[in-house]
DNA sequence: CCTGAAAGAATTACGCG
DNA sequence: CGCGTAATTCTTTCAGG
């Protein structure tokens, strides 16, 4: 597919505002006619930037069971098909993957049986599990811009998702590469050696 | 307003799968007309249970800098104004406020300068800042646990969002599945003649 | 909450650069 | 190949019961 555009970007960021705005609206504050509006939210769709039209709910005024957060680690050979037993279950809304391996899962729990709820869905494959009961949720549907990055802990270039991290003494170390991360293990390691 | 019912949780539903499926579809699936749907989107909407309509974006296909989670801990006190301020911030996507104060919060952080970033997000309140980088983030839109779940008035199954309902003799009747609909009918309608 | 009519929006068809 | 205009179709909203 073309490239996304800066009229896409924006045509996006509107959506995400208010998904029901007319095209013709759209067409109107980025200088397009309905219907070229529809053609290219329909390539968006198409392209899978647009995963689906869906409704931001307040759960809280559902009063649906008990929200918590959380964090799982798994083993890393585990990872995928953990995150995807785990997203695929009733109740959970959010899955994130962290570089690391770590799961962080927000989820709404059954009432009274929080703890064996969180045991059952990660069964015999989570090493640790750290569950957290959550008082607030906010959802900012966002398109962001396009400048950002975290910096490789060895190299300082920048790291984008294709990078690697790791856990060292309990702090997170993000590299561009895992060449960067074998350096700086490395070097780490006859540290703490030293030391 | 009127307390929210079986038919308001399964419109919720079908929205939160499908934003712009029309009314008179969704009326379709849970026995009512369009205009009736219509009524009771605008009231979900008034009661702020619907809070927008937005589309869920696959964030990277936009390479649109490093998706991070941060763990902050902050005093108690201003737990709640920080919380606003962050949740108010660009790129931040998701902030989740933990019992304990604890504040977990997904963004997608400046190119070059995630750390500092952060840092001047949180200014002097974070007694504590965890940043990870963040591979895979899944979100299931759903309304909420099993406790609203309808049961098939045929075979008692819980009712999905591919189940039907009929309205007969004044009262909604939902079922599990087409089927199930038919033979229900079936036997009503033939209870009725015999009366 | 329903039905039916009117208003509004999305999609399609087709011509242009 | 993407865009615009106009016709068609579909959806939402409005009126009345």
């Amino acid at each position: 597919m073309r490239d996304l555009d800066d009229t896409d970007l924006r045509i996006l960021e509107l959506l995400a505002e208010d998904a029901r705005r007319p095209f013709a609206a759209i067409g109107e504050t980025v200088g397009l006619s309905g219907p070229a509006v529809s053609d290219r939210v329909s390539r968006l769709e198409d392209a899978g930037v647009i995963r689906q039209f869906t409704v931001d709910i307040d759960r809280s005024t559902l009063r649906g069971g008990v929200p918590v957060l959380v964090e799982a680690t798994v083993p890393a050979d585990q990872v995928e098909s953990v995150r995807e037993t785990v997203a695929a279950a009733e109740a959970v809304e959010h899955v994130f993957t962290a570089a690391d391996g770590t799961l962080t899962v927000f989820a709404r729990a059954p009432e009274n049986r929080v703890r064996s709820w969180v045991t059952e869905l990660f069964g015999d494959d989570a090493t640790d599990l750290d569950v957290t009961l959550v008082d607030d949720v906010r959802w900012t549907p966002n398109v962001g811009g396009g400048e950002f990055a975290l910096e490789c802990a060895e190299c300082g270039n920048t790291v984008t998702a294709e990078g690697t991290s790791t856990r060292l003494g309990g702090d997170a170390y993000h590299f561009c590469c895992s060449s960067c991360e074998a350096r700086f293990v490395d070097r780490y390691e006859r540290l703490e050696e030293g030391a």
